[in-house]
DNA sequence: GCGGATCAC
DNA sequence: TATGGTGATCCGC
């Protein structure tokens, strides 16, 4: 039981990345209590619990091999570790300006804009089985994006869903597109609700400071859109991604351009808050005692000796607060730009040879049309 | 080289 | 009653 729930709050209610701050301790754990209490005799949750023993037992695994350590083979890790730091010191760029430019509940703030009368009532989009995007009203009642909507319904039971429209947001990110445009003609688009730019130019061009472009665009996107949007502005794309989160909705946060600032900001910020750092990962580190990136440079030595080499690459650079500068270089006329494309459905178990064989022929045939 | 796991939106 | 779909990358086997 004890474990049990310790599980549910790990895996069915995590909000390491976004907004429930305004909720009470208290109100938090009502809405922990009611997800997992709805959760609890499922086969999803069962599934959840598989997984989560499978990273146990990985984490387990690791504290063997971290005990047979020597201290001489920490000692080596942590000189090597050493060494590549102060060469990614040393290549350390913060010539540059970023800004993460985040839409604020984005789908919901279409369908408000089509339809005025939602404004004031707890909106999700989506339907029964899964909710992409809450307003901010049914935020409160601890409705999230990725959440079940017979749950959503539970904690709200005023819950207005509307199903997707996402020629609507074509539309509108279309628009966004546009202002981003003026600012950096070679932006990045992630999805339909976020970008990253390069002001570098603009600001030195204008002579105005990241803070003020930030103001000015978000200035436009909501004429433009009547949206809101919040920035970060960082010297570089990882950075200004975290910072965009912050002031959310309709605000904007800048971290300085000096190492200074950069080095102070990434020490007590949580690991979980890293791109690219997933619930799995957190679990990994926080097992080892490193919860910030302050922790991540700490414990590098221990670090080297247990992790895998691309994320060992990725966490280093992370806890030292760097990050992409640069757009990615533009494809070369030989180079595939997609590099997959799937299909994949839910289903209801099956068993019979018939009725696998015609839901393998759906999806073909669905992917055959995609292709 | 393949399939599972992880992550983001 | 009931927990999505697409694409990318990494890693162990």
């Amino acid at each position: 039981m004890q474990e049990e729930s310790i599980l549910s709050y790990e895996t069915v209610f995590t909000n390491g990345k976004a907004g429930m701050e305004c909720l009470s301790a208290q109100e938090k754990e009502k809405i922990k209590k009611t997800i997992y209490e709805m959760s609890k005799g499922s086969a999803h949750f069962q599934n959840e619990k598989r997984k989560n023993q499978q990273v146990e037992a990985k984490i387990t695994a690791l504290k063997a091999r971290a005990c047979l350590l020597s201290e001489a083979e920490l000692m080596k890790h942590q000189r090597t570790m050493e060494h590549k730091m102060v060469i990614l010191e040393a290549g350390r760029d913060i010539s540059r300006t970023w800004i993460h430019v985040d839409m604020d509940a984005f789908f919901a703030a279409c369908e408000e804009l089509l339809n005025p009368s939602l404004k004031s009532l707890p909106v999700a989009v989506g339907g029964i089985g899964m909710i992409s995007t809450a307003n901010y009203v049914a935020r409160k009642f601890g409705v999230r994006s990725a959440m079940p909507g017979f749950i959503a319904k539970v904690l709200c039971p005023e819950l207005t869903f509307v199903p997707p429209h996402f020629d609507l947001y074509s539309k509108f990110s279309s628009m966004t597109r546009e202002v981003f445009r003026h600012y950096d003609p070679q932006f990045e688009a992630g999805s339909l609700d976020e970008a990253y730019l390069d002001i570098t130019s603009y600001c030195l061009r204008t002579g105005l400071t990241g803070a003020q472009v930030a103001k000015e665009l978000r200035g436009r996107v909501k004429v433009e859109t009547k949206l809101t949007c919040s920035c970060g502005v960082a010297a570089n794309k990882m950075l200004a991604k975290i910072c965009s989160d912050l002031h959310k909705p309709d605000g904007q946060f800048v971290l300085p351009n000096s190492r200074h600032a950069i080095v102070a900001f990434v020490d007590t910020l949580p690991v979980r808050k890293i791109p690219g750092i997933g619930r799995v990962t957190e679990q990994l580190l926080t097992a080892f005692s490193v919860n910030t990136c302050g922790a991540i440079l700490k414990h590098i030595g221990l670090l080297s000796a247990l992790l895998t080499p691309a994320l060992l690459e990725f966490v280093l650079a992370a806890g030292m607060g760097l990050g992409p500068t640069q757009h990615p270089a533009p494809l070369q006329d030989h180079q595939p730009g997609r590099k997959g494309i799937s299909c994949e459905r839910t289903f209801k178990p099956l068993s019979s040879r018939h009725d696998l064989e015609a839901k393998a022929t759906e999806l073909v045939e669905h992917l055959c049309k995609d292709m």
